[in-house]
DNA sequence: CGCGCGCTCGGG
DNA sequence: CCGAGCGCGCGA
C-alpha cells in the first residue's frame, strides 16, 4: 500500500503529496513520522491506495505512526479550506488540532489507584488503620490512593502495599475543566414562541437558518433543545459562542443538562485540558463540542445540528493565517455532514441578514422577550449641552440621577465605555507632542494603576514620564477618559458604592473574567465598569441601569461597518439591563444625538437600521455589494518593505488593467498605523465587484512574500488599522 | 522548512 | 584562485 502524505512544514514549496510505503498499522487519517530529506518530519496519511504515481522503487517506508488524529471530514475538507483561503494544506491541517498535540509536550495525567489484591495477608491486631483500610478496600475493591492515604494514613496504606496485600496501579484520568460547576438543570418548558422556531427550523429546507431574537428572547433554550434533539438522534453537535462570553454560566446550563456529554474547547484552558477534552470528542465520548472560534474544527463526527450564537460577533474571524471564518467553515461542515447550522443574534450582521431576507436563508424571528417582559428604555444624553453647561465629567445629568436612583434601590448598573486605561494619550501642554510608542507608530495610553504608559498595539509598558520627551517640558495632559479615570470619578462621587472594572487589564490569569463577573453577578458591587467584554451574554437579574458613556467612538471611524458595528454594541449593552422582575433602563450618552444609527438603537428598530444601512451600502457599492481587498506588506526593514510593495503593486497592476471595471478603487499607501512592533506597514487596498479576481489577487500577492517581508491578504478586513 | 549545489563576486 | 554569500530546487 502506498500513503499519500502531507508533511507538517508550513511552507508552499512542500504544500504538495508525498507517497511513502505504508507499514503496519497505517490508516488515513493518521498522524505519522516520515523521513524527509535528511530528517524525519511529522505528516498526515491523506489517502492510502495501490501502487504508486511516483517512482515505486524510490518510495520511502513511513518511520511511525503516532495516532490518528484526524477525521474523515477533516480530510475530505482540508483541501476545499486551504483553496479557499490561499494557505498550505499542512496549516490548514493544524487547524484540526489542538497546537499542544504537534508539541507532543502534554503527558496523559495518571491517577495512582490502590488495589486489593489476592490471597490472605496477615494484618496484625493492633494495626488498626491498616486493617480498616483493608476492610474499606475489601467492600469497595480499589480506591485512589490520595483519598485512601487520606481517610486511614499513608503509613497503613504503605504497609499494606509492602505485605502484599494492596498493590499500586497507575491509571489514566482525564483533566476535565470546570468539572466543579453543577447548574441547575433546567430544561425548562419551552414557550410557545420557542416551540414554534423549533418547529419551523426542522420544517425548513433552508441548511441555514437565521434565528433573529431580542436579547432575552431564549434563544439559548432553542440551541439546547435542537442540541438535545441531535443527541436523542444518535447524533453530535457543535456549538460556538463569541470568546468574551464564554461564560461559566453558559458551560454550566450545558454541563447541567448534558453532563460530560460536553467538550470544552477554548485558549483559557490549561494544555492538558484542552488536550484531553479534545480527544473525548475524538473518539466520540463527548459529543457536543463548545468553544470559540477555533472549536469550529473540533473532531465529532456525524454532526446533527451547528450553532453560532452571537453570529455577527468579528471574533469568528480569524487574524492570522489562515484567515478563516468560522461561519464559512460551520458552513461546510453542515453540508459535509448534512444537518442544519443555525445562526442566533439579536442583532444579525448585515451581511447574513441579507441573505435570510434573500431566501438564501431560513428567517425565524423572536420579537419578544421571554413572559413579555419589556426591553429597557433607552434614553439619549445630549453631551453637547453638558459641556455646554460646564459638566466636564464623563458622566451626564441625567445618568448621574439614574445612578443615584439605582444605587439608592440597591440594585446594580454597568458603564459600558469601550476604552482600557486612564487616558488615551498623553499630550505636552507645551509643545503638543504626543508621546508614541518605541516601536509602534501610535500614541501610548495612560494607565494609572500601575503609573505607566501602554501601548495597545504591542503591549510594551513604560514608565509614565516627568516630562515630554522632546522639549522637556512638564506640563503634561491628559486626552480621552478610560476605564480606569470612570473607576476613579465614581469612587469620588460614590464612595460609599463598589466599584468593579472589567477589561484585559484586570481578567489576566486563567479565571479572571470568572472572578469578576462572580463577584458582580453575587452583588458584591454595585457598579461594573468595563469595555466590550461586559456587552455580552451575561445575566445579571439586579442590573437596572446601563450607561454608555461614549456611544460615538465607534461611530466615527472610517470604517464602512463602524454604523453596524455600533448599532451591534448599543443593543448588547443595552440587553444587560433588566433581565429580571424590575424595570431597566439605559442612559445613551452621545455628541451626536440625531445620528439615525443610534436613533434605531434607541428604540430597538433593528429592521430600520437595516433598511438604511443596505441602502447606503448598495448606493456606495460597500460590502456586501462588493469586497475590500487589502494586500498588507511588513518588514522590520522600510527598504525591503517598499521593495515588496513594489513588485506586489506591479503584479496587482497587471490584475487591475484587465479588469478595470471590476475596480472601484485600487491604490497603494502606507498603512493608517505605520509601525507596529517595529515592523513598516504598507498595503494595497482595493475595492472589486467580481469575487472571481480574488484567486488572481492573492496570488500575485502571496508571491512577494519572504522570510523578512510578510505579505497577507485580507478580505473586508474587521479595522483598517 | 532545512539542506546542498552552483553561481557570482570580491579579496588577495 | 579560493572562500563567503545567496538564489534555487529538492525532498517521496
Amino acid at each position: 500500500m502506498t500513503a499519500e502524505v502531507i508533511v507538517d512544514i508550513a511552507h508552499s514549496d512542500v504544500d504538495k503529496i508525498f507517497e511513502y510505503r505504508a507499514i503496519e498499522g497505517v490508516r488515513e487519517g493518521c498522524r505519522v513520522k516520515v523521513p524527509f530529506g535528511n530528517r524525519t518530519v511529522a505528516g498526515y496519511v491523506m489517502r492510502l491506495k495501490e501502487g504508486s504515481d511516483f517512482d515505486a522503487a524510490r518510495l520511502k517506508d513511513i518511520a511511525a505512526v503516532v495516532d490518528r488524529a484526524l477525521t474523515p471530514e477533516c480530510i475530505a475538507l482540508v483541501h476545499r479550506i486551504s483553496e479557499r483561503y490561499h494557505c498550505s494544506k499542512a496549516l490548514t491541517l493544524r487547524l484540526f488540532l489542538p497546537a499542544e498535540m504537534r508539541k507532543g509536550t502534554v503527558r496523559e495525567r495518571t491517577k495512582t489507584f490502590v488495589v486489593l489484591r489476592d490471597g490472605d495477608v496477615a494484618v496484625p491486631a493492633r494495626a488498626r488503620a491498616q486493617a480498616a483500610a483493608l476492610a474499606f478496600l475489601r467492600e469497595r475493591g480499589r480506591c485512589g490512593l490520595s483519598e485512601l492515604s487520606e481517610m486511614f494514613g499513608r503509613g497503613a496504606v504503605g504497609a499494606l502495599v509492602q505485605k502484599g496485600a494492596a498493590a499500586l496501579e497507575e491509571e489514566k484520568v482525564l483533566r476535565t475543566p470546570y468539572a466543579g460547576l453543577q447548574g441547575t438543570a433546567p430544561a425548562r418548558e419551552l414557550t410557545p414562541a420557542q416551540k414554534e422556531a423549533i418547529a419551523r427550523i426542522g420544517a425548513s429546507d433552508k441548511r441555514v437558518q437565521l434565528l433573529h431574537g431580542v436579547t432575552g428572547s431564549g434563544k439559548t433554550e432553542i440551541y439546547l433543545s435542537l442540541i438535545a434533539a441531535a443527541l436523542e438522534a444518535g447524533k453530535s453537535a457543535l456549538f460556538l459562542v463569541p470568546e468574551i462570553s464564554l461564560t461559566p454560566q453558559m458551560f454550566s446550563q450545558l454541563r447541567a443538562r448534558f453532563g460530560a456529554g460536553v467538550a470544552i474547547l477554548h485558549s483559557g484552558l490549561s494544555a492538558g485540558e484542552r488536550f484531553d477534552e479534545w480527544w473525548r470528542l475524538r473518539t466520540g465520548e463527548a459529543k457536543i463540542a463548545v468553544g470559540a472560534r477555533s472549536a469550529v474544527f473540533a473532531p465529532v463526527e456525524n454532526v446533527g445540528v451547528i450553532v453560532i450564537d452571537e453570529e455577527h460577533d468579528g471574533s469568528y474571524c480569524s487574524e492570522q493565517t489562515p484567515r478563516y471564518s468560522a461561519r464559512e467553515i460551520a458552513c461546510l461542515r453542515a453540508e459535509y455532514n448534512d444537518c442544519k447550522l443555525i445562526l442566533g443574534s439579536a442583532t444579525p450582521s448585515v451581511e447574513t441578514y441579507r441573505k435570510a431576507s434573500e431566501g438564501e436563508y431560513g428567517l425565524i424571528a423572536l420579537p419578544e422577550r421571554i413572559n413579555r417582559r419589556p426591553l429597557p428604555e433607552i434614553v439619549m444624553a445630549d453631551m453637547r449641552r453638558e459641556v455646554r453647561r460646564g459638566n466636564n465629567s464623563p458622566f451626564s445629568a441625567a445618568l448621574r440621577e439614574e445612578l443615584d436612583a439605582c444605587l439608592a434601590s440597591g440594585n446594580q448598573a454597568i458603564l459600558f465605555l469601550n476604552r482600557r486605561g486612564y487616558a488615551q494619550s498623553v499630550v505636552c501642554r507645551d509643545c503638543g507632542a504626543v508621546v508614541k510608542c518605541a516601536q509602534c507608530d501610535v500614541s501610548l495610553t495612560y494607565h494609572s494603576e500601575e503609573n505607566c504608559l501602554k501601548c495597545h498595539y504591542c503591549g510594551a509598558a513604560y514608565k509614565m514620564l516627568s516630562a515630554c520627551p522632546s522639549c522637556g517640558g512638564v506640563h503634561l495632559g491628559y486626552t480621552g477618559t478610560g476605564t480606569q479615570k470612570v473607576v476613579g470619578e465614581l469612587r469620588k462621587l460614590y464612595p460609599q458604592a463598589r466599584v468593579l472594572r472589567m477589561d484585559v487589564d484586570t481578567t489576566s490569569g486563567k479565571e479572571g473574567h470568572y472572578k469578576i463577573l462572580k463577584e458582580f453577578g453575587e452583588h458584591r458591587a454595585d457598579i461594573l465598569v468595563g469595555t466590550q467584554m461586559i456587552a455580552k451574554g451575561h445575566d445579571f437579574p439586579a442590573v437596572t441601569l446601563v450607561g454608555i458613556l461614549d456611544a460615538d467612538m465607534s461611530l466615527h471611524f472610517s470604517d464602512y461597518r463602524s454604523g453596524e458595528r455600533t448599532f451591534q454594541l448599543v443593543t448588547q449593552v443595552a440587553g444587560r439591563s433588566g433581565r429580571a422582575e424590575e424595570k431597566g433602563k439605559v442612559v445613551l450618552q452621545t455628541y451626536d444625538p440625531e445620528n439615525y444609527i443610534l436613533r434605531f438603537a434607541a428604540d430597538y428598530d433593528y429592521l430600520g437600521f437595516y433598511r438604511h444601512e443596505i441602502a447606503l451600502r448598495a448606493s456606495t457599492a460597500f460590502p456586501p455589494f462588493s469586497v475590500i481587498v487589502r494586500v498588507m506588506v511588513t518588514a522590520e526593514e522600510e527598504q525591503k518593505a517598499l521593495s515588496a510593495l513594489k513588485a506586489v503593486w506591479t503584479a496587482l497592476s497587471e490584475v487591475y488593467s484587465k479588469n478595470a471595471s471590476a475596480f472601484l478603487f485600487f491604490n497603494k499607501m502606507h498603512a493608517p498605523v505605520k509601525r507596529i512592533q517595529n515592523r513598516h506597514r504598507f498595503q494595497v487596498l482595493m475595492r472589486i465587484t467580481d469575487e472571481g479576481l480574488l484567486p488572481a489577487i492573492y496570488e500575485s500577492a502571496l508571491r512577494y512574500g519572504s522570510r523578512d517581508v510578510l505579505v497577507y491578504v485580507e478580505e473586508n478586513p474587521a479595522n483598517l488599522s
